[in-house]
DNA sequence: TGTACATCAGTGAACGCGCGTTCACTGATGTAC
DNA sequence: TGTACATCAGTGAACGCGCGTTCACTGATGTAC
């Protein structure tokens, strides 16, 4: 008689569905962690778990399956990692948010690095990642954009560049609507910009290629963000 | 009596064995063009040379091996091709120079893919470099360098940026030395940051990160490398 | 120039491995009456 | 509340595959005298 508290799991089946699924999903994700995307094996997965291999397909009917959902799982975690570096910083300090978000990005990147190969390293040979991973992706893009506009609606004018040609406004205007109100094209240059720097930078890090060319990585990186806030137009 | 024209390969199998090395390399490279580094396989180049797998053990003494040769390989042609757009500008013409230099870049990597993410994107599972390849990997950084020490030493100024910490200064000095004379600092910084601008334009671009925002991927690289060409203080 | 021996290239079979996925099955849980 | 049936979860064996690497071998090429 009184309303059920029915959130999805009700049956005893429906709950330990729920739990297998996040086991299995948590399992992956630290042996990914281990060996990265490629070598990621559902085999494996269940070993670890002390379940024959073929029950995993109750739950993910393909390796593919799996590896979608720990994508979308790693986006689901940096784009919160982000979000709330964003968020502990007073709106209207944009060099604030600015500075946390790239910490905030690159810290997570350097706890999980095969995390980071995965979403934003070489594809994985084999794999397509269907379109629910599209959401998620955005998260972090969004953050960054939404940082922009706010320092734009406030004044900010980002580092002198070439004229924009129209060729390149017009190439620019998915990301342009992505905040409202839009950014200007000239500040979605520069935004990109430094969005590819930033992903870069870590890539260059993460993979290796920075050993032998910078001794100290968190002090470059220190700096580097530095350039980028200054090119923005970042208070201070 | 005549002295023999005698480089390496004198009897017929030395040059077999010369033959057969780079036929095996030509046909790895190839494989790997379609199915990229991870799941390059012995058995399947050597399948297509109408060779036993063991054959090539002769040739490449492990799997490793091959993929090390394949690196190299790779970090010679992009590096090649680098040089060579460089050395097609007149020297005096440093935004010349640098664009010639982007554009070759980003041409090797679209008509290279596998090869791009083998070198650049993230480590192979499994697979250890070797010292070998450093050398070849120097190739391109020092291309940049080297256009941007002659055009400091033409006077050309960095767009300013933030001071830089004495931290800062010493984690750079590996790069800084890499040229004679050698870089300023602050120069150092925004050819670095230049760099890994580049590479994450690359990497997201070939890996599929900008599908959603931008369009036009030519125009909007031909704007990031003014961009960056203005800021590197790079003439015009 | 010819012979005897050493070196090398290439073969095919085999070892041992792990993978993704399917399938017929048993037993537990849920549902309708 | 109890029974009959339908649904689901988990098992273990099996299929078929491709991989890296080793090994004993045969036959060709090179070298020393």
């Amino acid at each position: 008689m009184a309303a059920m508290t029915d959130s999805a799991p009700r049956t005893a089946r429906a709950l330990a569905r729920e739990q297998l699924t996040s086991a299995i999903l948590d399992t992956a994700r630290r042996q990914l962690g281990e060996v990265g995307p490629a070598a990621l094996s559902v085999r494996s997965v269940a070993r670890e778990l002390g379940m024959a291999s073929s029950a995993t397909y109750r739950y993910f009917p393909t390796r593919d399956a799996l590896l979608t959902a720990l994508i979308v799982a790693a986006f689901d975690d940096v784009g919160q990692a982000v979000e709330d570096a964003d968020a502990g910083v007073r709106r209207g300090d944009h060099r604030g948010r600015w500075r946390a978000v790239a910490h905030a990005l690159r810290a997570w990147a350097r706890e999980h690095p095969h995390e980071y190969a995965l979403v934003y390293g070489s594809p994985v040979p084999g794999y397509a990642a269907p379109t629910d991973t599209v959401g998620p992706a955005t998260r972090v893009p969004r953050v960054l954009l939404g940082l922009l506009r706010d320092a734009e609606q406030a004044g900010a004018q980002p580092a002198r560049g070439p004229r924009l040609p129209a060729a390149e406004k017009a190439a620019l205007a998915p990301v342009i609507a992505l905040v409202e109100p839009p950014l200007s094209p000239a500040y979605t240059v520069r935004g990109l910009t430094a969005w590819a720097t930033v992903f870069g930078h870590l890539s260059l890090e993460l993979f290796g290629h920075m050993h032998n060319g910078v001794l100290d990585y968190d002090a470059h990186w220190a700096q580097v963000v530095d350039v980028l806030a200054t090119d923005l137009g970042l208070g201070r």
